[in-house]
DNA sequence: ACATTTGTTCGTAATTTCACGAACAACGAA
DNA sequence: TTCGTTGTTCGTGAAATTACGAACAAATGT
C-alpha cells in the first residue's frame, strides 16, 4: 500500500486542523500562543462551558499533540507543545501561503 | 452581548479549521492551492470515495467559503475562493507563527 | 482525619459527521 | 428524442462530537 493518494503530511495537517476546529479550542490555542501558559480553572471562569466540557476540549488538544499539561498541584498548568506547534506551522505554511500576492484571475 | 469572550476572528478561524479537518478536504485544498483548478470527476477517480461522498466534502468546503464551483458543462470546475483563502491565511498566520524561532523553555 | 479545591471520568442525550447506494437533474452528443 | 455523462440530493445507518451533571480521584489546608 505504498499507493497512498493522501500523504502523511495531509493526514497530520487534517488532524491538527480538526483539533483547531472549535471556537473554544481555538480560543485556548490563541491564548497559549501569546501567554505561554494557563490554568483550566481560569478558563472555566471566562468561558461559557462547565469544567467537564472544558476538560474534554483540553483532552482533544492534548491528544492532537498541540498542548501539554503539567501538574502543579493542586492545579494543572497547560502550555503549547512547542515541537508539534512548530510542525503545524510548517504544515499549514506549506500549502496555506502559496502565491499569496498575485493578481490571480480565479482560474 | 458585547461581552464576547471568543472573538469573531476565532469563530472564523475555527470554521475554516473545521473545514480543513478531514484528509479528503485537506487533499483537495492542497491540490487547488498549487493547481488553480480541478474537476470532481478527476478527484473521484484518484480518491477512495464514491462521488456522492466527494460531493458532500466539496459542499462543505464551499459552505466554509474556501472553494467555489463554476459550471463548465457538462462538468464543474472547482477552484479556491481566493478572497477567503487570503483571510484564512491572515487568521492562521496571526496566531500560528508567533515567537517561532525562540529557544522557548516550555513554561 | 476531614473538608476543600481542582480536574478527570462516567453516563446520558442531542446533534453532526461520514459514507454508501439509489434516484434525480442538467447538459451535450448521437 | 433518446442516450450517456456529470454531479447533486435523498435516505439510511454507523460513528463521532458536543454538552451537561454526578461521581470520583488527588493533593492541600485546617
Amino acid at each position: 500500500m505504498t499507493n497512498k493518494i493522501i500523504t502523511e503530511d495531509q493526514q497530520k495537517a487534517a488532524r491538527y486542523a480538526k483539533a483547531m476546529g472549535h471556537p473554544i479550542r481555538m480560543y485556548v490555542l490563541e491564548l497559549l500562543s501569546k501567554q505561554s501558559c494557563c490554568y483550566s480553572g481560569d478558563l472555566t471562569e471566562e468561558l461559557p462551558i462547565v469544567k467537564s466540557t472544558l476538560s474534554q476540549h483540553l483532552k482533544e488538544l492534548k491528544n492532537a499533540g498541540l498542548i501539554q499539561g503539567e501538574i502543579e498541584a493542586p492545579r494543572i498548568k497547560y502550555c503549547l507543545n512547542r515541537e508539534n506547534w512548530k510542525e503545524a506551522q510548517v504544515l499549514f505554511g506549506k500549502f496555506l501561503k502559496m502565491d499569496s500576492e498575485e493578481p490571480f484571475t480565479n482560474c
